[in-house]
DNA sequence: TGATTTTTGTTCATCGTTGTACTTTATTGT
DNA sequence: ACAATAAAGTACAACGATGAACAAAAATCA
């Protein structure tokens, strides 16, 4: 009831989250409207942006590397298979796993759209020194660390002071 | 069609996005099992936080705030007043607009959720130094001004180069 | 004043994401 | 080899978010 603790917004740790989150917001936005006319939404550039690093990956590990459920690869492939974006392979040895591949369409269009999203980020961090970015990059990276651990490992309740 | 250009997973602010992004997710996706026994989303706690700042807002006004449709708030807030979270009264002045405020229940929600929010980001944010979580807060509040000033006049297309 | 335009909020159809239940195929244990 | 368990992918219902079309209430302007 007393409220003499210091507000959550004066704590530069959650200042700065705010600020991150933001940021997240408007540029999924931006990115949408950036690649409206090549017909694909930011969901579909990290599937085929993953699949140009990492071809022949299953549904299940792509699902894995973009933080989503298998569910979610289970809608959004056989949709970019028909657009003829993808190609999906079952696995000889395990009939169970389907591998993904890109088409050439598909390569075109994952260059375009990456030409595109890399403009977007040079753009809204071209005030950032690059050494900043990495510093930024090193502590988002230490913070996914921590919050996948804790995903699979909850943490106890107990942690309010 | 040449393939010498740098791959963009090689560019510090594009990595470093990567990561912006990823650790977004699943913050979003923490808070959301966090907040599970008191019955409210990171979407409800966002309101919940903006109204206890800022008593009496509109819903326009925290649509705006929030980077979020009008349409939005007029599906969520009715649900919160059900639940006896916030009041919506109409304005004596502008008989369009209605006024958000907290209950004596929403405040006490708000502020335990506040507080369940602020040790998950001290804790992922606990070996950034503060200085670097202000620098981090200036520059994505800068993304921020820039995209949302890109909203409103979208970018000329030929700004590929 | 009276007509046009803006603004505020709602409704609705659509889409993406989630979690659960389910099928099929591998793996493990006896 | 056979049964039980685990894993990969799918189907489906529920929910949140969006944008467009709409109604009501200002504001603007002639």
């Amino acid at each position: 009831m007393n409220k003499n603790q210091p507000l959550p917004w004066d704590h530069p740790r959650f200042r700065s989250w705010v600020a991150v989150a933001r940021a997240c917001q408007l540029m999924q936005q931006s990115l949408t409207r950036a690649l409206v006319h090549l017909d694909i939404k930011p969901p579909h550039l990290d599937i085929l942006v993953n699949l140009f690093r990492f071809e022949g990956i299953s549904q299940q590990e792509l699902a894995r590397k973009l933080l989503v459920g298998r569910s979610n690869m289970s809608m959004l492939l056989p949709q970019m298979e028909n657009r003829g974006l993808i190609e999906r392979r079952g696995d000889k040895q395990d009939k169970r796993v389907l591998r993904l591949y890109l088409t050439e369409e598909g390569r075109r269009v994952t260059e375009e759209a990456m030409t595109i999203q890399t403009a977007l980020i040079d753009w809204t961090l071209s005030d950032t020194p690059i050494e900043e970015c990495e510093a930024i990059a090193v502590h988002m990276e230490r913070v996914v660390g921590l919050l996948i651990q804790e995903e699979r490992q909850p943490l106890e309740p107990a942690g309010d002071q």
